[in-house]
DNA sequence: ATGGTTTTTACTGCGTC
DNA sequence: GACGCGGTAAAAACCAT
């Protein structure tokens, strides 16, 4: 009856679980007044009963969603009743510029039956489509939501980032557009942005290199556009760590899991050895792989490795070499 | 702006298939 | 001889001050 969809954090199930992340125990006492502090930012995290998530007061992001069934009420006694009680329609979504909750008049030059509508009809149908899309796109902020929307949208489906992270970038850039961090700057660059951040809150990572191979503006541009952002909204986020990169790359580059699990190991010895302190995630990551590929007899070369990664060769170099002297009895 | 650190680019020499 | 690898110098990028 009610909607038990299996959630969006599906498609990243396949990640080893790093700690408890979800507070499990929220969906069992249900109280609308949780005390739970944002893994990110100890903010405050409060309920937002129209949609149905918890998300943090301080960055927005989303905890978890869809506590609400949207369903309808099935109870109306008297005519009066008519159509009060009935809350029958889609839940409401961030990822829309509206919502969700606009309707659309089709294309289509079609009755409700199906059959083509006189040429008189046609006309006042293309009157009042024009209308529409005025009238739903009526002022620059809504424009401008509804272009980031899509952008966003179309960025993480592109990086396979599940749904939770598309909303809590939406939520970004709906304070963005709140806070008027817009002016001067473009909506593509603050779109990524936003993206960006969302997904190393959720610590699953894209490095700039990879929203910059999905994104419309370069580098720089959204970079920027990150740090000013998170100097506004004040939000402050833990540099991004080598393991959560591990995962991705190896599974591109095919290899099994067994390697992942070296990998890791290789980047523990590392941290208690600092050598990996002041050093680009990526690039440990990278290195990481490459070593444990050489331990368990993989064929690769650092050329394919560099090519995944983004990192040059040179790197791989350098940071192997030192995650080979942090190990007491590395083969060589 | 500046200086310190890291990463990249470009190039060289060595061993192997 | 092409390829993978290790190393180096210089340039570029990055970051804090």
């Amino acid at each position: 009856m009610s909607h038990s969809n299996p959630g969006p954090s599906d498609s990243d199930s396949t990640r080893p679980v790093k700690s408890a992340r979800q507070t499990p125990s929220t969906e069992e006492t249900d109280a609308d007044q949780t005390t739970d502090t944002c893994p990110e930012c100890d903010g405050r995290l409060q309920v937002d009963p129209s949609h149905g998530e918890t998300i943090c007061a301080e960055c927005g992001l989303v905890i978890q969603r869809d506590r609400i069934d949207h369903g309808p009420e099935w109870r109306e006694f008297e005519d009066t009743d008519a159509g009060e009680k009935s809350r029958v329609g889609a839940p409401l979504t961030n990822r829309q510029h509206d919502q969700g909750l606009s309707t659309t008049i089709d294309w289509q030059d079609k009755d409700a039956y199906g059959k083509s509508l006189s040429s008189r009809q046609r006309q006042k149908m293309k009157r009042l489509r024009t209308w529409d899309e005025r009238f739903r796109t009526r002022d620059s902020k809504e424009r401008t939501l509804k272009h980031a929307l899509g952008e966003i949208d179309r960025m993480a489906s592109a990086l396979s980032l599940p749904d939770t992270i598309r909303e809590t970038a939406s939520v970004l850039f709906r304070r963005t557009l709140d806070d008027d961090l817009l002016p001067g700057r473009s909506i593509e660059s603050m779109a990524t942005a936003c993206l960006y951040t969302a997904a190393r809150q959720a610590e699953v990572p894209r490095s700039l290199d990879e929203l910059a191979e999905v994104s419309r503006v370069d580098k720089h541009e959204f970079s920027r556009a990150y740090r000013y952002i998170c100097r506004e909204l004040g939000l402050e986020l833990e540099p991004t760590q080598p393991d959560d990169y591990i995962q991705r790359f190896t599974s591109a580059l095919d290899f099994p899991h067994e390697l992942e699990t070296r990998a890791r190991e290789l980047l523990e010895l590392g941290r208690e050895h600092d050598v990996n302190v002041g050093k680009n995630p990526v690039g440990l990551a990278a290195a990481s792989i490459y070593a444990a590929a050489l331990y368990l007899d993989e064929d690769i070369t650092q050329a394919e490795i560099a090519d995944v990664t983004n990192i040059s060769e040179v790197t791989i170099r350098k940071r192997y070499s030192d995650l080979l002297e942090a190990d007491p009895n590395h083969p060589r």
